[in-house]
DNA sequence: TAGATTGTTAATCGATTAACAATC
DNA sequence: TAGATTGTTAATCGATTAACAATC
């Protein structure tokens, strides 16, 4: 019924694959937590891992796994599971780490510049070659390679070097006029750190990492907790 | 039909809740980004907001967000909307931000500094009052108003100080075994920045933040925008 | 009252799971 | 071959939405 034949690019042998037709909030949230959970299994020498080894691991059904994995094509073996290394690269091309993407932060307050020091994004193509910060004490300071320019010069700067990504870690009150900057410059992803809603065009894709946010939901879920413990004692 | 009757509690009327067997997860996802946007109202005097209004501000139908608080009792009037300022605080309850809560922090990198120096939970109740590394040059410094300890002295600690939450920023090889540590000392809620899936007992909560899963979502969203881009401009 | 918007139900939509033929 | 595990379908489960009676 099927046909089986090689797709272009790197000799990945790729099968069939569900109509692709916008991938689910959810699958998108769930191939980071397999790369994530196949790069440890790579450094530990793991050759080979079925999708059951990989679900009780991670929480997750085998069965959610293989049909996530299926959006995008077949990439085990029959009677045999996956290949750590060829799902690893297979997943690492899906998330588009084939990928070199320029990036600039805006806001080099407490959070900035963590992000700006955290290593972990460099080795994987995401390279930040900007930062700005509109606190006159801060304009010249180097941080993570980068000299701190005030925003002033946003503009001048996004149109002399192609840019992918802005990390946005600006107060609440300044974040939706730099989005709006941003995106009349070009921007088409924003990391959101700034504790608000962007309001953005449909071709600019945001993630945000809101800390409160999460910090209230561990509020909620606790006290959930200790709700179902008591009525469990009554 | 339906009774109606005040519920105990600073006068907050109450009338009719969906039978309580688990909040939807999406649900809880939820409530922290209508406290923030009431918040907003509030500071910007706004007394008053109908779910539509509510739901076009932040991309959710008004239909979601009233069957949402449904699931925690009616908050609202008929023909007019909610008060914000009563809304709020019914939310703030639900969240269970009445309560006060002591947290410690482990790993004083540079996202553990950022953390710790990230004044937005310090006024809504969370009191950090302890900070751990196990680096001996970090030994004594002070950060956020607590001197950095030894992670050796951990379990002494949390036994003389009852702590809510542990935020754990320690690097990927050391979270596991911290965070067993943290719940044989009747931690019951991890604040997870480290980029690893943990394992606990059912009675223990984990939120997490992975830095790294969000950047690489961001990526995969990037890639997808721009091949329908290119798939609509064939 | 007329107008507006809630709270809730039923209908729809989508995501997860169980099951199993295919097959390595 | 016998055993194991995939990829995929159909069944189930759950969440979102549309609609509307209730009612301020």
């Amino acid at each position: 019924m099927r046909k089986l034949g090689k797709e272009g690019g790197r000799g990945m042998t790729t099968r069939n694959k569900k109509i692709r037709a916008g991938i689910p909030q959810g699958v998108i949230s769930r191939l980071p937590i397999y790369y994530r959970s196949l790069s440890e299994l790579m450094r530990r020498d793991v050759g080979r891992v079925s999708s059951s080894q990989l679900g009780s691991a991670l929480d997750l059904t085998a069965a959610q796994i293989r049909s996530d994995l299926s959006y995008f094509g077949s990439f085990g073996q029959h009677g045999y599971g996956y290949r750590v290394e060829e799902l690893l690269q297979h997943i690492s091309h899906i998330l588009g780490l084939d990928a070199n993407y320029t990036m600039v932060l805006i806001g080099a307050g407490n959070l900035g510049r963590a992000i700006a020091s955290y290593g972990n994004f460099r080795n994987r193509g995401f390279s930040l070659h900007a930062i700005f910060d509109n606190n006159p004490h801060l304009e010249g300071n180097f941080l993570a390679d980068c000299i701190i320019q005030p925003i002033s010069k946003l503009e001048e700067f996004l149109e002399v070097n192609p840019t992918d990504i802005a990390i946005l870690t600006t107060p609440r009150a300044a974040s939706q006029e730099i989005c709006d900057r941003l995106v009349s410059c070009g921007i088409k992803g924003i990391w959101n750190f700034s504790p608000l809603h962007l309001q953005v065009p449909d071709n600019v894709v945001v993630e945000h990492i809101h800390l409160t946010d999460s910090l209230l939901k561990l509020s909620f879920k606790l006290q959930e907790q200790s709700q179902q413990k008591a009525d469990s004692e009554k």
